[in-house]
DNA sequence: TCAAATAGGACTAAAATGGTCCCACATCTT
DNA sequence: AAGATGTGGGACCATTTTAGTCCTATTTGA
């Protein structure tokens, strides 16, 4: 499925959730219940994007957590890199593992051309864009050009 | 890290190994020879590949697999539906998940948008690119423009 | 000094994944 | 006709990864 992790998309719902209005602090509880997710796994995801830098936090009473940037400067890149790594399609990320295999490493040059260009589509698309806060041009225009079997891929949350 | 399972890498192995000769039947423990795979995961491999179609077999002394379609017309989407599903970042395809969360689903058209994006991107992508067949092109012009701290993709294979 | 929050990490449970093996069926050769 | 060679399909287990929760220390405002 090429899958993302949870925490990849509990961290957009909580960065969209910010990006609404993107000064003002915000507690995790606070969070957690705007966003109908547990408040331990808000906390930890919010620690994730504070470590790297996506978020701003206050501690002690009345403190919280802020967008570091606008929502028009945080990529999908970015988001995708606090909890997925860098993104890769294949493993083998150079040093450690050798590819014995006859000559077949050739192989490697063609993912990485697919990684490339998974990385430029994924650097376009905004923060700003995924919370919607330009829902015009997000929806319309490009997705006309998708084909008809076309994968759904929409947010996934915690029934009940 | 939107990682592609094992499995898939295997496939990639497998396939290039095909691809160099087309129209020849192999059979799997020969594959396994070639590819430096075990013999057990490489039959798993092509039973998988044989029911999307990508392989045909002949069953019986002197049976083996070949390549159903030529490397050109083979793309990288294709074969990552193999063994990972249809291409989607999110999970929550469609009907079962009901995202609850007051008006947050705008999330989901952006991620939508990303997917269409790699899947282009994964179109453009053909098993004779992958195996190598036509080295010169893939490497070189595409790759120039990739930034320096992207991260290495190369074939995974078992040590030993 | 107390209460409200975040920081960090330990820990458990559950799920996905990888990999192997076994047996049934098909086909060729002798 | 019989046996050898191969694929087909699943069942199965072990390992790893991921989610999710909880506990304790630290910071800050009232």
């Amino acid at each position: 499925m090429l899958r993302m992790g949870k925490l990849t998309d509990y961290a957009t719902v909580v960065l969209a959730s910010l990006a609404q209005d993107p000064s003002r602090h915000r507690a995790a509880a606070d969070l957690a219940d705007s966003t109908r997710l547990s408040r331990p796994t808000v906390s930890k995801v919010l620690k994730g994007l504070q470590r790297a830098g996506m978020v701003i936090s206050s501690r002690g009473a009345h403190g919280g957590y802020r967008l570091a940037r606008r929502p028009e400067n945080i990529t999908a890149t970015q988001i995708l890199d606090v909890f997925e790594g860098p993104i890769a399609i294949t493993e083998c990320s150079g040093a450690s593992s050798r590819c014995g295999i006859e000559r077949q490493c050739r192989v490697g040059g063609g993912w990485q051309r697919v990684n490339a260009a998974i990385r430029r589509a994924l650097d376009d698309v905004t923060l700003h864009q995924l919370a919607g806060l330009d829902a015009a041009d997000v929806r319309l225009a490009p997705l006309a050009a998708q084909p008809a079997h076309a994968p759904v891929a929409r947010l996934s949350l915690p029934e009940s």
